[in-house]
RNA sequence: GCGAGAGUGGCGAAACUGGUAUACGCACUGGACUUAGAAUCCAGCGGAGCAAUCCAUGGGGGUUCGAGUCCCCCCUUUCGCACCA
């Protein structure tokens, strides 16, 4: 049994001692490429989890087999440390955030120490702290001067029970995404950032980024959600008659609707507006109706959640542009205020929402898309087969009846933007970015209001402006900031008279958008929050490793706040992320590790009982990282008998290699004197070297590279117990570093995984640090294959396995082949051979 | 409902461009060592059959000399989006 405490706690100190894996911004030399690989930074939660452990592993695998193929590595880490969870331990433990969050911090990094990866501690990054937050308060007063933070009233997601606002892609199914209570809807002021201006940038962008999977990028275009289509001006008159209404309330006013089927503008039967539309008051005849309206703008308050589509006739009509026709204007609580114009016009034949709501209402549906004549049947089932919402020839359509629907959108745009009753648009489903929390534990917002002058940015002289410490957590009511009076009160920059800061703070997802521009910096870090041509030199990340919950909140923020950091000139960049591995969740018994299940894997009781590598090579090789990893216990047990193996063959065998002084690759081989076994083994390490390169160069499929050199050492011992003892003995000086060879070879294999154990043996077998050697090359030890097994197939069925010489010929393997027992039972005539497929050393195909 | 991915032994999984399916590990079974156990080592391990052989990569078709891999249909399952007009 090796001492796994003993070496991994030697290794580790010998790492921090030395400083080894901390790395300089090496801009001149350009004969050393870099490398920079980046993890997503933890919250500090109290400890780290096996999803962290996974996640890390991942990342340190790659770091440290970039470093020994030369690259210049910058591995950092951090910590997240903004957020609810200080806060609520805060109110329930009576303890201050501050010091929760740090306690949690000191023993994490200590967990990350003692699992072995091989971060550049200098350049820990955690969020919370003002030397951290400062520089996010400049770059809001920044986007503030730009016009791309601002504030505004508007109706907002409100979760109650974490108080506070969510912004959009924080609400997943109309509960929070932390906490998953109901999310309401509240009308408040909050402030903004302005990701809506780089819209199209951020979608067209996608299209660079080649190194992300399929996945996140379809799901960040869905939440983009581009559309093009028509706005649509329909007068509206007071009744159903002739339009010549006396109703002054109404005059000569238009109703606005947005469509992305104009195609289907002549089938519009009814208008749909939501009940926030400004003008659904003035519509309504009935005062009873009024109402109706408030309990429905109510009901949408409450909840997100529209299961019945529900909706009232207001009394008023619209006369639809194309067809003159007069048709009513609905109120309905399933039309958005917020995207759009907020009315829509309703095309039940062709729209399946439309069709719903029209036959619950009795509303009159006209087909005016027949599908495209591809088949017969489709035009057949056409008629009854309603809402059909595809694309086809328009009918009842007036002059545009006949035409493809594709042509039709295009005319009937064109039309409506000649008579001056329309305007091509483009949507997004995409909002401004709410960053307004009306929480403690988060960054200030440099803002002040002024009685005389309003709102008031800071003096950037003032910043960083700090979070008080003095703080009292009740639990109940509003953030405790609310009531800190030496907080809020102050004197206005401008004036000198009274003013009131600005109480909220900012999302914790604006820490995570630049965190990783903060690790290019190594010094001056009070003066800068980093600097350009630091940036320059690291970004954009090589390769960036987390879980796909963040493909859109942190990721689609990251992006654009790179975008907007460019424009206000602080760096030179487009896209932060060039490539980006989502790795899989670790279950067990089927579901997600947590808490709440019952069924968390403490790292700590594990790194106790097998050590970390173990730990670090069991979650490499359970599974490949992107899919998710099934926990077993018998399977840590066996990685754990794994290492125990390779670090006994490895100590045993150094004694038989007492003799074999210097490096390995400095002693000439006589390839004639060479045991054809060893040559062999050589030959099979060859193959493993080139497979591992590849799979660490971008596939990152740990588990088989593992798996490989499992057989390199099942083959080493299978030689070694091949030879007795005494033969052993016997081996020649040109066998022995050949033998040498290999088993450093196989300790560099394995030390991206399992850097304790094969740093102790390249120790043992060279006497030297591994982190000072290169990655091995491929050496040629005389081995030359003579014969290989060719597959034998009678009408592509298998038969048999015959060998022959290597590069032989068809006729030659033929003859082999026609030899053989089973192959005669099958093809027994050669002249009954109609034709053969013959891939060289692999496999033959007769067919009779 | 829409979009994307995944279905291979008892289990986790291999199989790079179509070419010997089940590598590697786990579990299991037998054996060696031991007073005994643990650990370790050796052997076996998709299914059926005494055997020759036959059948097996979710199901059904197709392309091909040859399909886990390519094409079409279906089933199951995971994930994402869901009134975005």
């Amino acid at each position: 049994m090796y001492n796994f405490q003993e070496i991994e706690k030697k290794w580790q100190d010998l790492w921090e001692n030395d400083k080894v894996f901390f790395v300089k911004n090496e801009k001149d030399s350009l004969s050393v490429p870099k490398f920079y690989c980046l993890e997503m930074f933890p919250y500090p939660s109290g400890r780290i989890h096996m999803g962290h452990v996974r996640n890390y592993a991942i990342g340190d695998a790659i770091a440290r087999f970039k470093r020994l193929k030369g690259y210049n590595v910058l591995h950092p880490i951090g910590f997240d440390s903004f957020g609810l969870p200080a806060e609520n331990a805060a109110i329930k433990h009576k303890t201050n955030p501050a010091e929760w969050t740090k306690n949690n911090i000191e023993y994490m990094i200590n967990q990350l120490k003692e699992l072995g990866f091989s971060y550049d501690w200098s350049r820990l990054a955690i969020t919370s702290e003002p030397t951290y937050y400062r520089w996010e308060q400049l770059f809001f007063l920044h986007m503030y001067k730009k016009g791309l933070a601002y504030k505004k009233n508007s109706l907002v997601n409100w979760c109650g029970s974490c108080n506070t606002t969510l912004a959009n892609e924080q609400v997943e199914d109309g509960k929070c995404w932390r906490c998953g209570s109901d999310v309401t809807v509240k009308n408040m002021d909050q402030w903004f950032l302005k990701i809506t201006d780089y819209a199209e940038e951020l979608l067209k962008d996608i299209d660079t980024l080649d190194g992300w999977p399929d996945k996140v990028k379809t799901m960040q275009k869905n939440w983009i959600g581009k559309s093009s289509g028509l706005t649509v001006m329909f007068k509206i008159i007071a009744d159903s008659g002739d339009g010549n209404d006396n109703n002054s309330k109404i005059g000569d006013n238009f109703i606005e609707i947005f469509t992305t089927r104009p195609d289907t503008i002549f089938g519009a039967t009814y208008i749909a507006m939501s009940p926030f539309h400004p003008l659904a008051e003035s519509i309504i005849k009935n005062s009873k109706d009024l109402e109706k309206l408030e309990t429905m703008k109510h009901n949408s308050l409450i909840s997100k959640d529209i299961s019945e589509k529900e909706g009232f006739f207001t009394g008023s009509y619209a006369v639809n542009p194309f067809t003159n026709k007069t048709i009513p204007l609905f109120i309905a609580n399933f039309v958005l205020m917020d995207y759009g114009t907020g009315a829509i016009m309703s095309v039940p034949a062709h729209d399946s929402r439309d069709y719903e709501f029209a036959k619950k209402y009795g509303i009159e549906i006209i087909q005016v898309i027949e599908p495209a004549k591809k088949s017969a049947k489709n035009i057949s089932e056409c008629r009854q087969d309603l809402p059909y919402t595809g694309g086809g020839i328009l009918m009842n359509s007036g002059d545009f009846s006949g035409i493809d629907s594709e042509e039709a959108k295009k005319k009937i745009s064109d039309y409506a933007e000649n008579k001056n009753i329309g305007k091509k648009v483009t949507n997004y489903r995409l909002r401004d970015w709410g960053i307004s929390r009306q929480r403690y534990w988060g960054c200030p917002i440099p803002i002040l209001y002024c009685e005389k002058c309003g709102i008031v940015p800071l003096d950037e002289s003032d910043l960083p402006l700090m979070l008080p410490d003095d703080v009292v957590f009740t639990g109940e009511g509003a953030s405790p900031l609310k009531k800190h009076k030496s907080f809020i009160n102050t004197i206005c920059p401008k004036c000198g008279g009274k003013a009131e800061r600005e109480t909220d703070t900012m999302d914790t997802f604006v820490e995570s958008s630049w965190y990783f521009l903060r690790y290019t910096l190594s010094e001056e870090k009070e003066k800068n929050p980093f600097k350009s041509e630091d940036v320059s030199y690291w970004l954009p990340v090589d390769q960036y490793i987390g879980g796909v919950e963040h493909a859109v909140m942190h990721l689609l923020y990251s992006r654009f706040f790179v975008k907007a950091l460019r424009d206000l000139n602080y760096i030179k960049l487009d896209e932060p992320f060039k490539n980006l591995l989502t790795q899989g969740m670790v279950i067990k018994n089927g579901a997600k590790m947590s808490k709440s299940k019952g069924n968390v894997v403490d790292p700590d009781g594990l790194i106790k009982k097998f050590g970390a590598d173990t730990v670090r090579l069991f979650v490499l090789f359970a599974a490949p990282p992107e899919k998710d990893l099934e926990w077993s216990d018998s399977g840590v047990e066996g990685a754990y008998r794994f290492i125990n193996k390779f670090y006994k063959t490895a100590v045993d065998f150094s004694e038989i290699l007492k003799d074999t002084k210097g490096k390995f690759y400095e002693y000439e081989i006589k390839k004639a004197e060479v045991n054809p076994s060893v040559k062999e083994l050589i030959y099979i390490l060859n193959g493993v070297i080139e497979k591992t390169e590849t799979e660490m160069n971008g596939r990152y499929h740990f588990n088989t590279v593992i798996s490989s050199s499992m057989e390199l050492i099942n083959a080493f011992n299978d030689f070694t117990t091949a030879l007795n003892e005494e033969k052993l003995a016997l081996l020649n000086k040109s066998d022995k570093y050949l033998l040498k060879y290999f088993l450093n070879s196989v300790v560099f294999i394995l030390y991206p995984f399992i850097p304790h154990v094969c740093s102790e043996l390249f120790e043992i077998l060279n006497g030297s640090f591994i982190e000072d050697e290169n990655w091995p090359e491929k050496i040629d030890a005389g081995y030359s294959k003579e014969n290989c097994n060719i597959a034998v197939q009678v009408n592509g069925k298998m038969r048999d396995v015959v060998i022959a010489g290597i590069d032989s010929d068809e006729d030659t393997v033929l003859n082999i082949a026609m030899d053989s027992p089973k192959i005669k039972r099958y093809a027994e005539d050669k002249r009954a051979i109609k034709k053969i497929i013959y891939v060289k050393n692999k496999l033959l195909n007769i067919i009779v």
